[in-house]
DNA sequence: TATGAATGAGGCTTCATTCAT
DNA sequence: GATGAATGAAGCCTCATTCAT
């Protein structure tokens, strides 16, 4: 865990530069978030990042093995957004709305049921058990911040998994756009609030 | 497998079998909704139905129609069913379950969500609209059904528009597996058992 | 040459219709004139017709079949036409006018030389034998009114299927647009005068 | 009869090759040439290269650019053709009748008109803007060596856009053949002089 | 590390043609 | 005489992938 010998005094200034790996990962993430696994060539991914196909096939050796890593790479990061969020010391109810509010506010919608559908017919059982371990996880977190409110007594003891699902399968609402593009509410905060007042309900709270 | 190729021209009317267009309409249907858009090709709808692609697209002058056609039906099926089982004369609770269940045993997963995005990318506007449009009117039904629920007094007076794509969203919480492929809930009774609770929670109901 | 007989009197209104035969083939040769062989389908040619597909199948056995028959059919009507003009008890000059100015008027541009391109690759040879024959019928009905004012001392005597040829090909001058679709004349009539004059002073007048 | 199918990727850089570009390039001219642009298929132009299909897509996005890049190169090609012949030291007539010789040896027949109509059908408004924008140079080519002529007193003075037109629409005699496979002259030089001759009458020599 | 050049496989779509009615 | 339903063959184009440099 020490750190690599670098050299005295300020680092140059290329090194601020991204290497081009994290580039590729970051802007193929973008892309198959706003568009999906099949619309989005690798050529595509490729024009974006300022490189060739080629490049792209340097670092990730398939399709399937560049959206495999973006999918995982990003679950990880909601995770850890998750946990950030969810154990502040603050009451269950506030820690949800502040979740729900920066998920909503992301402008891309992450239909994570979606991908897992698209991916099911192009990628390897294998790659399958990463994006699904990595999303269990996910939920993971979120469980634990529920079980913990349930011990502490903030809410009636429910079955957690469910509480979970539930909380992000009830975020989905707030992307619903109808055919006027109209979404349900207004502005991100009323929809936040009453979608988090409908799920703390749901969770039996009076 | 599939019937042996048919001679060229106009095939003999012998049994009553269903229309050619019905039969392309239904397979398509199933297929998309088991794999999506872009995975289905107009031959594997072809070779399902047993007749060539010119012949699909005798019926359907694009993919993207074809898709179209099939998503705007089976929305307007649904609606269909939710007046149904939400129109008996039994209280709100009931019928929520029922139909809960009935969309729950349904083998495909029917992620309208997920499809809308797909077809965001392929489809004209024109189509686009279209789908818009009976989505739209199969959350009405919905909403029907609450907001009379909520003019009996049945459940509190809410936002019905929210309340109807709660529903909705929370349903897909019965399609989750997880890594090792297990359901949230055993079995569809008490998965449907529980999300109805939860929601009808949510609603507000004490 | 008998006519057959016919009942007396005025004939039924409905006799007045065009036969379906003739509808087909003035509105393919129409079409093929303006557009060319490969671009237009059998199905364009049904629907200018007001038919189905099938229809313009149950008169003409091939697609090649109907191209061949228009334009065969096209090459004797103008050949009647040179006929007619080119007969009249007028200076030749003064007819090779009149003649040049219907072909100009004509909308569309009569390109043999494309169709006849165009069709070496599609017709059997049998059917271009037919259309050659037409055409070489077409021209010589040009070379033999050359023919004649050569003997009359109209002309100065020299090749008379040059002559015809050049006649032809230089009207194809007058269909010339440039990149801005301007033609190289502003009239008719004075580009008819123009190219009537060269081809004049070609033939050897002074 | 053509080469074996190479290897995937990057071929070694082994001999002198002309670029793959060019090949077909010049490939496709010629076959559009040939046979006009609606009946060659990419895969004749391929196939004829050696490579594949995909190959030629690789450098032309289109097929309609493939065509246009082939016309324009090859009106550039003819227009400097002229300026070489054109400009030489001798008697306008002399001149001409070079062009007009080295035109009527090119096997394929150059039938401008033909591609000009095909092409309406099929380019884009761009495209043909390219085309129509060649064909014009080149014409401007043939007009300024006329025009030259007539200040030089060579030829009498006359409307120099018909006359470059005229020419080359006289060269197309040349090419006819009846239905007997017969040319108008039977050899080049006689056909040459023979329309030279015409045309310098039209232009109104004596 | 990065790329230019190439391919194979496949997808969407069109179209001339056929045939039972 | 006319048509609706179907097909087979082919054409355009895309894309993941490979490989020598």
């Amino acid at each position: 865990m020490q750190r690599e010998h670098r050299p005295l005094g300020r680092p140059r200034q290329d090194l601020k530069e991204k290497p081009t790996k994290n580039v590729i990962l970051d802007v193929a993430t973008r892309l198959f978030l706003e568009q999906g696994y099949q619309v989005i060539t690798m050529d595509d991914v490729a024009k974006k990042c300022g490189v060739t196909k080629a490049t792209v096939y340097y670092y990730y050796k398939t399709k399937a093995d560049l959206f495999t890593d973006a999918m995982v790479q990003m679950m990880i990061r909601i995770r850890r957004r998750i946990f950030d969020i969810l154990s502040a010391d603050k009451p269950l109810k506030e820690r949800l709305f502040e979740f729900a509010k920066a998920h909503l506010q992301a402008t891309v919608d992450i239909d994570l049921n979606g991908f897992m559908k698209e991916a099911t017919t192009s990628l390897s059982s294998e790659q399958l058990q990463q994006m699904k371990g990595a999303e269990d996880k996910m939920y993971e977190a979120l469980e634990q911040a529920l079980i913990n409110a349930m011990e502490n007594g903030e809410i009636p003891k429910s079955h957690p998994q469910l509480g979970a699902h539930s909380f992000v399968a009830l975020l989905t609402v707030g992307n619903y756009k109808d055919a006027d593009q109209q979404p349900i509410f207004p502005s991100i905060d009323e929809m936040t609030k009453q979608i988090v007042d409908f799920y703390w309900n749901g969770l039996g709270n009076e």
